[in-house]
RNA sequence: GGGCGAUUAGCUCAGAUGGUUAGAGCGCUGGUCUCACAUACCAGAGGUCGUUGGUUCGAAUCCAAUAUCGCCCA
């Protein structure tokens, strides 16, 4: 027997192990419907679930099921990605604590120790993606650092590197003084902070007279080289070609013109220091300034910074600024609110530094990914999120993806110590091909960790080798991410597919929003307002989350989640579960021999049919990725047609109080009907419906997660029969209705007298059933006058009067009258101003107009007999 | 500074290609422990769809401007 509650602990572990161990998670090549494709977005070794991992999972899991139930070969491929700087880090401080550090113990001990802290600890979030039901295809995991994906990114340096699309070259580049290492652009966050722009004065070297300058970082000065002007400002002109003396340092630089200069901002003078600022290296290259570094790889003044040699520079710039005003350099100091990049990984302020790096030339991979993603051989989704990859790949820089790390793919570069030629090489080469020269040196940097997950829809499938799985299952079909990283990602995979496959690396993306709480805020540690999925997961159940995530999950907008949503569908779970209960005890312990079809039972019809608009609307919603329609769907079906009126029809046939009604067919609608719910339900809920699928007799397969997915069966489709159906609604509503707004308590039975109108025998047929569900005693049928102290309801053309005997209040029941009337009037009024409208008549299509007709020839009908009885009642008052 | 998005019931949100009497969940109000479910049932209140113009026979939906909020890039 199944308990009165739901409850999910006992059955997930139960139902995983099973998918697990019958091997329904591995994807074949034998389809004859084909293949759908999927690789995940590869959370961190390092990393734990968190709501924007549960969200994301939860979509791909739900695409993939589905796919899979429909037949076809469905690959979700799993993974993590060894996330260089993160794990770095934590390894890092786990030496700390021991009172180590990296530098001490060597690299190749280093990476030896981090490679048994992945082997311990990295991963976690595999075990969680399991619990939250993800049905990835295990058997094919793959870590980015792997041996395959190792020799694959050699491979793609190599082949990049020999195109002349990979160089080294001295740049201004991001430096995190805290990571010790270069990052790309993308990884320098910019964030608006509160600082200041400080006047400086800068004499002129002869004459007298100086000039001033503006500036966010004061303590660059130390490294200037240059005052740039626009050449064209009428202030500043004449001072090109002259030099000023820098203060502090005090030596002469020169004044020069450089049209880059933006007049209006600061004071129009700008101080140049090519060695921390892009710009300024731009200019300086434009015109063979000097270049001095000032910072060191630790963020501390070096030796070219006179006295502050050592000083971080944080404090340095305090102690600049002082001796500056004490020495009559600082004009003034105005509050400014900068752009500060940090680093995504520690959030230290990031210092522009000059540096030796190695770059991809972006430009000639670019122009085909713009190309795929305009002729929409990659389609994104939603549309909008095109134009934000536009932006960015028409705008995009070289990438630099050396780091200057240890855990990573090092760069398969080396260099022969005697004759200093470079070998760039796939395999690790054992002599110099110029010299013979058998010392060589690798180059010491690791690649971006980007450069590797940029390739991951196809060496995860086995590239550069021809794997079966790589001609099966590339082009993927789709890719779920979230848009904080489309390109970081994304375009990365994209330009890497089309170079390295010559082919897409997905027809679709599908970018999803970020979970917020449920005030809108992103959740983060420090705010303190995360909600951890495991802890909801425990609390409520996997298909709870999942469904409440799901429901969320509208595209575009961001999810705001919050527990008493979660709660909404825990009920949802539990109403399903009882629904079953109730189902499956009407149908019994055999399975249906009837098909369910023809019965005669009007709510059969009509179950059926409304079964049939809800699978249309499942897969249509699912195939299009508008998961939350998906869900929304489901939940009215199943709650308000399946719960609150069919299973209520079904309950006098089913205890036997009528028998006029084939039972044997209407067991096989329960059947039938349950059984669609399931299937359609479970891939956002996978545990419940495995769960119930499991208790239903004669079931057609040994899961519910290889059972086939309901598909339209037009035979079903009943139009008559959901039009009948609405009307006996129609009339339970209105008793309803009348009892609840005249507070009749709910154990009185009501008397009802229906003047049908050409209704009477559909309305005889199911006397009984509306009986039951409006609580009536008693119901019959008048062609004449109503009966005295009655409340009304109409429906279509017919009239419901509820007689209320003494009980009735009269000026209560024709303010109910009126309040209708009055809503009537609204209504009528702006449909009988459309109808009179001759342009509405010539332009509109015809069906529209007959739609609308047909609205106001009822509400006028209707109309007439409310202000009949209204009559009946004011007489009465009167 | 450039770009993108949002603004619909008390709250959180649905409303694909313009034609609904604008929906849901939660919350709220009133009533029920009715033999699947009180994690439930029945009934109800609540919105001139941010503002102003425009296109159209017809606009929550398309266009423009404006206000407020948010995000991305510099």
């Amino acid at each position: 027997m199944m308990d009165k509650v739901y409850d999910p602990h006992s059955i997930e572990k139960k139902w995983y192990a099973l998918w697990t161990e019958k091997g329904y998670f591995t994807a074949g090549h034998s389809s004859p419907k084909g293949y759908f494709s999927m690789v995940i977005p590869p959370p961190n070794v390092t990393g734990s679930l968190h709501m924007g991992h549960a969200l994301n999972n939860t979509l791909q899991d739900i695409i993939t099921r589905y796919f899979r139930m429909c037949g076809f070969d469905a690959l979700w491929l799993p993974g993590t990605d060894h996330a260089g700087i993160a794990t770095q880090n934590v390894v890092e401080r786990e030496l700390a604590k021991e009172g180590a550090d990296r530098e001490a113990l060597g690299r190749e001990k280093f990476v030896e120790r981090v490679w048994q802290w992945k082997h311990q600890s990295g991963g976690i979030i595999i075990e969680q993606l399991k619990r939250l039901g993800a049905s990835c295809d295990w058997s094919r995991e793959r870590f980015t650092m792997d041996e395959g994906l190792t020799r694959a990114v050699r491979e793609v340096f190599v082949r990049l590197f020999k195109e002349g699309l990979i160089y080294q070259d001295n740049y201004i580049i991001n430096w995190c003084p805290r990571c010790k290492t270069a990052l790309s652009d993308l990884e320098a966050e910019h964030e608006e902070t509160q600082g200041h722009l400080y006047y400086i004065h800068y004499p002129l070297a002869e004459g007298g007279g100086h000039l001033t300058v503006a500036t966010t970082r004061p303590e660059t000065m130390l490294g200037d080289t240059a005052v740039a002007v626009n050449p064209d400002d009428p202030r500043y002109g004449k001072y090109v070609g002259k030099e000023v003396i820098l203060p502090i340092v005090n030596k002469k630089i020169p004044v020069i013109g450089d049209s880059y200069v933006d007049v209006e901002f600061g004071t129009g003078a700008l101080k140049v220091t090519p060695a921390h600022d892009l710009n300024d290296f731009e200019i300086m290259k434009r015109h063979n300034l000097e270049l001095i570094t000032v910072i060191d790889e630790d963020g501390n003044m070096n030796e070219n910074a006179v006295h502050y040699r050592g000083t971080e520079r944080f404090e340095c710039r305090r102690r600049i600024v002082e001796e500056l005003d004490s020495k009559g350099f600082l004009e003034k100091t105005e509050p400014y609110n900068m752009g500060v990049g940090k680093c995504y990984r520690c959030k230290t302020v990031v210092e522009p530094a000059l540096s030796l790096q190695w770059f991809l030339r972006m430009k000639p991979l670019a122009e085909p990914a713009i190309e795929a993603v305009r002729e929409h051989r990659v389609r994104i989704i939603p549309e909008m999120w095109e134009k934000v990859y536009f932006e960015w790949m028409e705008n995009i820089r070289d990438w630099c993806i050396s780091r200057q790390i240890w855990w990573g793919h090092r760069i398969p570069v080396w260099y022969c110590k005697a004759c200093n030629e470079m070998i760039v090489s796939v395999d690790d080469p054992d002599s110099c091909p110029e010299c013979g020269g058998k010392d060589l040196r690798q180059e010491s940097d690791v690649l971006d960790t980007w450069f590797s997950s940029g390739l991951w829809p196809f060496t995860t499938l086995g590239w550069p080798d021809r794997t079966d799985d790589l001609k099966t299952f590339y082009p993927t079909s789709l890719l779920i991410t979230g848009f904080d990283i489309l390109f970081f990602w994304v375009a990365r995979m994209i330009m890497m597919g089309l170079k390295f496959m010559g082919d897409v690396p997905f027809r679709d993306v599908y970018i999803h929003a970020l979970v917020r709480d449920a005030e809108g805020k992103k959740m983060s540690k420090s705010k303190g307002n995360v909600i951890d999925p495991l802890i909801i997961i425990d609390q409520y159940g996997t298909d709870a989350f999942r469904f409440t995530l799901t429901m969320l999950a509208a595209q575009g907008r961001d999810v705001l989640l919050s527990e008493e949503r979660i709660e909404g569908c825990r009920n949802f779970v539990n109403k399903i579960w009882n629904a079953s209960k109730l189902t499956l005890s009407f149908i019994g312990e055999e399975k249906p021999s009837h098909d369910g079809k023809g019965s005669a039972f009007l709510p059969d019809r009509w179950i059926r049919s409304r079964a049939q608009q809800v699978i249309k609307e499942v897969r249509d919603s699912i195939t299009g990725y508008r998961f939350n329609e998906a869900a929304a769907a489901l939940y009215g079906f199943i709650w308000h047609e399946y719960c609150d009126w069919y299973l209520e029809l079904v309950k006098p046939n089913l205890y036997g109080k009528v028998d006029r009604f084939d039972v044997p067919a209407t067991r096989a609608v329960l059947y039938n009907t349950l059984e669609d719910i399931l299937k359609l339900l479970h891939p956002i809920m996978p545990f419940v419906t495995e769960e119930i699928y499991q208790r239903t007799p004669g079931r057609g397969w040994e899961s519910i997660m290889v059972a086939s997915f309901p598909e339209v069966d037009p035979s079903e489709i009943d139009d008559e029969g959901e039009k009948m159906m609405e009307t006996i609604m129609g009339v339970v509503d209105i008793i309803r209705n009348i009892r609840g707004e005249t507070g009749i308590a709910p154990n009185v039975r009501v008397e009802a007298v229906i003047r049908a109108n050409g209704n009477e025998a559909l309305l005889k047929d199911y006397e009984y059933y509306i009986k039951e569900l409006g609580k009536a005693e008693h119901i019959s049928f008048i062609d004449g006058n109503p009966p005295e102290h009655s409340a009304v309801g109409v429906f279509r053309d017919i009239e419901v009067f509820v007689p209320l005997k003494d009980l009735i209040d009269v000026a209560k029941e024709l303010g109910r009258i009126e309040k209708e009337l009055a809503k009537i009037d609204e209504d009528s009024e702006k449909l009988m101003k459309k109808l009179g409208n001759e342009s509405f008549r010539q332009k509109a299509p015809p069906d529209v107009i007959a739609k609308n007709e047909a609205q106001y020839g009822e509400l006028i009908a209707k109309k007439e007999k409310l202000i009949s009885s209204k009559k009946v009642l004011e007489g009465l008052s009167g």
